[in-house]
RNA sequence: GGGCGUGUGGCCUAGCGGAGAGGGCAGAAGGUUCCUAACCUUCUGAUCGCGGGUUCAAAUCCCGUCACGCCCGCCA
């Protein structure tokens, strides 16, 4: 309803200044402060005032004369306010964002008819998820689906490194090593776990051994990694082999989250399907290619690169950057927007990455990468290799045990005492555990630095998630309590909508969260063009602090309340409810109907 | 050394050209015969790293400077 809105009003604005002879490139459009009564306003006055040759106020003045509210539907008035114009809202607006909002799929934005492809996570398959790796599912997920809800068709991919050196190293210490030459047990029952000791064994073996004994584990290593650039189909099958196991455990670790994908995109692909091959001829052909030192690589300097991206090594092997080229245009391909969220220590890559496909003439308009800075321990750097770092199934293990206690000390202290049972102290542990975690990484800026601490990001108080689920919860309980099923739309209920009338909700507590649900799916438009979700995680916040004040101030059903109004508040409870549920849903947080 | 990013009350964070710099944590004081107190109310606390500049207007833009992070592999 804002975005019908904020159309209208541009509409209006836009044909009051070219009416009094004004510029229309800038309408100088904001959101009003909290305490201001309107849902927009306009700052042009200030612009105008010296091509006027009068001061700002008297502007705005001249443009409210020129706006008339009654041409508007959802502005009820054009009020001025010093130099700023105010829209205010009219009971049409009120109205229609109730109805509107009423509906559980409300805050989906039309359907825009266009393809876009997710990539996130694709970290390696060496080992157990640690929590250095954790921003990039949450960020992607919410991404992912912030777009679907703005009315894209999303695919969510993961990119499998399955053709680097890494992967010939842990194949080659798979094949190589027993059980017996391990050191220790794995620290969790799950095939990562037990495989990742391998992969940091072949490590250690290649540090310490002696030199002889290296060289012979190189020759092999170099075997297997020439075989994969080869397209051969032994080669492959050793590597899978080691590759898809520890991945169906990383998948199993992200599907806590939970962080789904449509499709594992693995490396080989591209190299088995001769694409590689061809991108590297079409490579070589580019004037930017030069041949030195015995290997292929693109010059980028005058192209404010000043690093060479080498794309075949001197044994004339492929490099990941090469593959990822290859990778990239046939997502361009497939796809109408290719994004991809990845960690600012990629930032370089993704810069070349970028140069070299419009070089190689592709049209990159269509790529955008979201970076995101690593999540580091207070003594530093997280290593699958090294095995430093929090793993994260710990971290949600540990998330949903400190979730669990919350909830039984809280058992104890309750005034209305509903019978939660173990099932549902299970359900809730998990809901506010992984639902805190996920809400403690998505609602900070991703360019911002972390570091991991327990306690910070295992902080239940106000402004996490279960302050936004709490809210949740209460709508289902007084939805439950009026008999109404808070998951499904008001409509098909036995209430009666038809009369709804917004004018029955007349304090600034209802107004102040109609309002604040009508901004909803202008929250989702715009988190969706910047592919900002941490936007949708501050608005929950001031939608938690809104309805909290309607909670407070107006009673739904208390026995003194006029039916009419309860009914409105009813429907405003159930507008709360999905509007709530759905941002949460986007951020991938869940929504408990009781805490 | 070069490139990129970040610096907002003791701690965390929103805002990223316009209306007293919003929140939260921690600290102080209150609130439960009334739809779940994981809530609410009130108070304390900020020269928005520092110095210049642009603008009617700067936390926000530009220049410089300092601190921190990341990157600068024929690794991924």
């Amino acid at each position: 309803m804002f975005l019908s809105l904020r159309a209208e009003v541009e509409d209006a604005l836009e044909g009051a200044l070219s009416e009094l002879d004004f510029p229309t490139d800038d309408l100088g459009l904001e959101e009003p402060p909290e305490d201001v009564d309107s849902v927009l306003a306009s700052s042009v006055a200030f612009r105008l005032a010296s091509e006027a040759g009068a001061p700002p106020p008297q502007v705005a003045g001249q443009l409210a004369d020129a706006l008339d509210a009654d041409d508007l539907t959802y502005v009820s008035e054009v009020r001025t306010q010093g130099p700023y114009l105010n829209f205010l809202p009219s009971e049409a607006y009120f109205e229609e964002t109730l109805e509107a909002a009423t509906a559980d799929d409300y805050g989906h934005l039309e359907d825009r008819e266009t393809s876009v492809v997710v990539e996130h996570t694709s970290a390696n398959p060496t080992g157990p998820v640690h929590v250095g790796r954790a921003r990039n599912p949450i960020i992607g997920d919410a991404v992912a689906n912030v777009l679907d809800f703005a009315g894209y068709d999303v695919d969510r991919h993961y990119y499998v490194n399955d053709a680097g050196r890494q992967m010939a190293v842990f194949t080659w210490a798979y094949e190589t090593f027993d059980e017996d030459d391990l050191e220790s047990e794995p620290e969790r029952d799950r095939i990562e776990y037990d495989l990742v000791r391998y992969y940091r064994k072949g490590n250690a073996y290649l540090e310490n051994a002696s030199e002889a004994d290296v060289a012979e584990a190189e020759a092999e290593i170099e075997s297997i990694m020439q075989g994969l650039e080869a397209g051969d189909d032994e080669a492959y099958e050793r590597v899978s082999e080691v590759v898809d196991q520890v991945l169906s455990g990383m998948k199993a670790c992200l599907g806590r989250l939970p962080a789904e994908f449509d499709e594992f995109v693995k490396e080989t692909r591209f190299m088995r399907n001769g694409d590689t091959d061809d991108l590297v001829s079409r490579l070589k052909e580019l004037d930017e290619a030069v041949y030195e030192d015995d290997a292929w690589q693109l010059e980028l300097d005058d192209h404010g690169i000043d690093k060479n991206l080498v794309f075949l090594r001197s044994d004339g092997t492929s490099l990941y950057a090469t593959r990822d080229l290859a990778h990239h245009e046939w997502k361009f391909e497939e796809y109408d927007r290719a994004v991809t969220v990845l960690g600012e220590d990629h930032k370089l890559q993704a810069k070349q990455l970028r140069t070299s496909l419009e070089l190689l003439g592709n049209d990159t308009d269509g790529l955008q990468q979201v970076l995101y800075s690593y999540v580091n321990l207070p003594e530093g750097k997280m290593s699958t290799r090294r095995g430093t770092g929090v793993d994260l199934d710990d971290l949600l293990d540990e998330a949903i045990d400190r979730a669990r206690q919350e909830v039984e000390d809280r058992l104890d202290d309750r005034i209305r005492d509903d019978e939660l049972d173990d099932d549902d102290i299970e359900r809730i542990a998990h809901q506010v555990g992984i639902g805190a975690v996920r809400y403690d990484i998505v609602s900070k800026q991703p360019t911002k630095a972390i570091t991991f601490e327990w306690d910070r990001a295992l902080d239940f108080e106000a402004q996490s998630a279960p302050y936004v689920q709490y809210v949740h919860a209460r709508c289902c309980g007084i939805l439950e309590e009026a008999d109404l099923d808070p998951t499904t739309p008001l409509a098909t209920q036995d209430v009666a909508l038809a009369d709804l009338e917004a004018d029955v909700l007349a304090t600034d507590a209802e107004r102040d969260l109609l309002e604040t649900i009508g901004r909803f799916p202008a929250v989702v438009d715009e988190a969706a063009d910047d592919l900002e979700p941490h936007r949708v995680a501050t608005y929950t916040r001031e939608f938690a602090d809104r309805f909290n004040a309607f909670y407070r101030e107006c009673p739904v059903l208390a026995d003194d309340v006029d039916p009419a109004v309860r009914e409105t508040r009813l429907a405003l409870v159930a507008a709360s409810k999905h509007t709530i549920a759905n941002a949460l849903s986007i951020l991938g947080v869940e929504a408990p109907r009781s805490m």
